[in-house]
Formats: structure tokens, sequence, C-alpha cells
DNA sequence: CCCCAGGTAGGCT
DNA sequence: AGCCTACATGGG
């Protein structure tokens, strides 16, 4: 699927890896389109993907970073097979809209931040105010701005995250940064999906769908299917019209999807927010 | 003026 | 437990 050289990783089809759907399908919040090239920012480091005729190549300096966080260890050309082996026609649909998507393997602490500020929220919005983040509290890279360390951004205040456009979430956003200094991420990595998801909703600003956003593009849980206004139009146009809430919808999904739900979420999504 | 955006917190049954 | 509504902000 993929081989390295010196300072490169080279994607050698595009079957299972398209740069446009991996990043356009609401997992990141951090990359820009530079001519013809993607560049995606994680933590305080920076990739490029470059596309080709019949493959990828991805220029950084963080080769065994980003070949973890792209999950090029995962065969995905399997996860859609095992998909589509459901047999249900939406499904098949979102697959082949989406068959380039893979779920990136994120920061959990970038995935908290970011994914409180999504909640009632758009994503040009989402992505100006990560930058404005990064900008004041990141630190100066080479020509970009890291995202900032925990220790660094618990030092702003609620009118900083009101002036980078949070609105009423800037009062959440300080008192989680405040609650995470308290939190050992590598004993959350052991926890039950079920479990983990009791300790990110005591988080302010997190509720039921922004937890299973970060389980599943932070803590890689594929066993979560977040249900936002996207995904709920998922189900009641082509699962069943209107007779659940949004944690029945989850629900349900999980029921029938199990540990591939995270996946066929993201196909779903993508497809319906696209179309 | 309205409605919408990767929803949640707080208050009410 | 489950339902209801206010909520900053900017764009269509």
């Amino acid at each position: 699927m993929y081989k390295i050289d010196k300072q490169k990783i080279i994607i050698e089809n595009k079957n299972d890896f398209i740069a446009k759907h991996i990043l356009e399908c609401g997992q990141i919040f951090r990359y820009e389109l530079q001519n013809n090239d993607y560049v995606v920012y994680s933590l305080d480091k920076k990739a490029k993907i470059i596309e080709n005729e019949n493959c990828y190549i991805i220029e950084t300096k963080d080769i065994n970073y980003f070949i973890d966080f792209f999950d090029l260890a995962t065969d995905y050309g399997k996860i859609k097979r095992d998909l589509f082996k459901f047999n249900n026609e939406f499904l098949n649909k979102a697959i082949n809209f989406g068959y380039g998507i893979r779920i990136l393997k994120q920061s959990p602490f970038e995935m908290i931040v970011s994914f409180i500020i999504s909640a009632n929220n758009n994503i040009p919005r989402i992505k100006a105010s990560i930058k404005k983040i990064c900008e004041a509290y990141g630190e100066k890279m080479d020509d970009y701005y890291a995202f900032p360390t925990l220790d660094a951004l618990s030092c702003a205040d609620e009118n900083f995250f009101k002036s980078v456009g949070l609105g009423y979430r800037a009062s959440y956003m300080v008192e989680t940064l405040q609650m995470l200094k308290t939190v050992d991420f590598d004993k959350w990595r052991e926890l039950s999906t079920e479990n983990l998801r009791k300790e990110l909703v005591k988080l302010k600003g997190v509720g039921r769908k922004v937890a299973d956003c970060i389980m599943l593009f932070g803590f890689n849980r594929a066993e979560v299917f977040p249900i936002d206004t996207w995904t709920k139009k998922v189900y009641e146009d082509n699962f069943f019209a209107g007779d659940k809430n949004n944690n029945q919808i989850a629900t349900y999904f999980v029921d029938y999807f199990r540990d591939l739900s995270g996946y066929a979420q993201q196909y779903l999504y993508y497809w319906k927010q696209k179309l």
C-alpha cells in the first residue's frame, strides 16, 4: 500500500487514499489547498500531500508520525468489502462516493478543543477559530503555527475565546481546559468505549455527539456513530423517518454496524454532506 | 425577518 | 431518565 523513500511516503495506488475525501469529510479542521497540493497540520507537525496520476507522495519531516496519522497499516479495502456485505443501498452509494476516506489518528487534546468549538457551528467558522487559537497560543514553526499545548492554552481567558469567535462556548472551553490538567490520556486509552464516553461527557461543552467524535478521531474507537444534523438526515431520509431522538439513532446504528460503525458513519456523513 | 451550522447545558416533568 | 429551549456568531 505504501513505501518510504527518504523524506517521503509514497502511496502506491489511489484505491483507498484520496486526499480530498480524507480531509474534507469533517474529521480535521487544519488543512489547506496550496496550488494542487493539500497541506495538513497535526499538533506541531506538517505534511504536504502531492497527487500524481497513479499515486500520492507525502512530504514531511515526521515520516513515522504521519504513517500512523493516516493509519496506513490498516487495509481500507477490507473495511469497504466488509461494509458492502451489509448490502445497504445507501451505504454502498456512500462508499462509492467517498471511497478514498481514511479515519485519521489524531491527538485527543486537539480533538477535544476542536470538537467543543464544532457544536452548533459551521465548518468555515470552526476552522477560522482554531487557526486564530494556534496563531495566538501555538508555537511558531517555520511557516505555520503549532496547535497549542494544554499548558499554553489553559492560560487563555474567556474573553480571548470570545474574540476568536467561540461565542457562548468560550466559558465551556476555559472550564474544560482546567479539567484536562488532571487527566491522564494514557489511562483514558485503557478505558472501554462506554467508560471513556462517561469521562468525556463530564467535560464542559462535550455531549454524546462531541464525545463520539473525540473517540472516533482521537482514540481510534470505531464502535461509535456520531449523530449530527447530517447523519440524522441519513437516518431519516434513508433508514426510518423521524421516530427516534439522536441517542436512539446512534444506538440503532451501532447495533447494526458494530465495530465498523465509525467507518460507516464517515462514509455516510461525507456522502450526505457533500451531495 | 427567517433558518442553519458535525449540539450542549440547565431546567422542567 | 427523557423532553424543551436559550444560546453567540456569521452566512444564505
